[in-house]
DNA sequence: CCTACCGATCGGTAGG
DNA sequence: CCTACCGATCGGTAGG
């Protein structure tokens, strides 16, 4: 039995990603070497650059994967949504389970974005920008068809962006709830905070004073 | 006009505070060079060690200082507070107040808590830890006089934390709101949250199913 | 994918 | 607070 996919190369590249982004987590871009991440997939430091060119190449394969992926997951959760409610429920179990299950390369790629140059780090929020605008499109979506009243949509969705994000801070996959939970809580949050006058009220950059 | 108080040394200090936040804020622990930390405040590497004994000892008198900041001011502001609803707003509004004014600080006390060696990482996380015990002990302090019902006040004060902390991350001082809107929007928003029956419900570990 | 090596730079020290 | 310096180690390259 031949394989034409999962040769050596392939799944050293693998390792590669793997190892990085445990390093990444732990050590910080500027604290990791290629020297350790070499060792934790059994080659030597200068055989890497047969995978990336330099360090700050790979740091940018493993951000922009991990936005690539996160948007992927959610355009296929948000495909067929043709209404704000549904748009809304489904965006936020899309980002909660994300954030939950993937918690490393999440915290990484926002925590490792300052080491990016200024190239990558365009690219990359690039993608950040466009995956965190849908949330602003729902929540304007919903206003739209007066499913809600949200008076500064591009302030809310970054607070709700920030507050499922968080998840990711305190969630153990040993604890006490299944991610399945999390999702409910945070969709049942968020739908109180659209659909409670008061909290939206206090959302209202009119009340500033 | 002698002064007693403000020598160079003790300005030199200072100074040094201010540039490893800043670098830290930007460049990580590993990231920052003493030789720039030394450029930042005029003088060379080697002077930097009549300051700090070594690396580690700086960045653990840093994060040190933010956590005793903020516990200082958490207990000024609780001080007196008899009744959970007041103590949980005045919660909510020091933790909100003091994240959005020192961003920088304290998302550097987060991220390089992995750059603390076992002893200091110890000693910032056992601050860490009192201080967001005190959230759980008003969420339990409200259970017991029934202000509210909390059924798992460990996770929830977990939850509300990450709500609250996550505002340094998309805050921007020159934006459309100042911070005591922002506090009057999470105290509302966390209100809604204790008070409402459904929101709460789902905070039950008991919906596990 | 390895060996052998480079220029640069790092944290830290000695001795004023 | 400075000068002068150290051993170690880093990212990266040449040439197989």
């Amino acid at each position: 039995m031949t394989r034409t996919t999962g040769s050596k190369g392939e799944n050293t590249l693998k390792a590669l990603r793997v190892a990085g982004i445990n390093r990444l987590y732990k050590q910080g871009f500027s604290g990791m070497t290629l020297r350790e991440l070499a060792g934790d997939v059994g080659i030597q430091a200068g055989s890497l650059y047969n995978y990336f060119s330099n360090k700050q190449d790979f740091l940018y394969e493993i951000l922009r994967q991990v936005m690539l992926d996160v948007i992927g997951e959610m355009e296929v959760a948000l495909d067929g949504e043709d209404n704000p409610r549904l748009a809304l429920l489904a965006y936020v179990e899309c980002h909660v389970s994300f954030h939950s299950s993937r918690q490393q390369e999440v915290l990484v790629s926002t925590t490792e974005l300052r080491s990016l140059n200024p190239e990558n780090y365009k690219r990359v929020t690039t993608l950040r920008d466009s995956y965190e605008g849908r949330l602003r499109e729902i929540l304007e979506w919903g206003n739209a068809e007066e499913y809600w009243t949200v008076i500064d949509p591009q302030v809310s969705s970054k607070l709700i962006l920030g507050m499922m994000t968080s998840v990711g801070t305190w969630y153990s996959a040993g604890g006490r709830y299944q991610i399945s939970d999390l999702v409910k809580i945070y969709q049942t949050m968020i739908e109180n905070l659209l659909f409670n006058d008061m909290a939206a009220a206090n959302l209202s950059p009119a009340m500033v004073s």
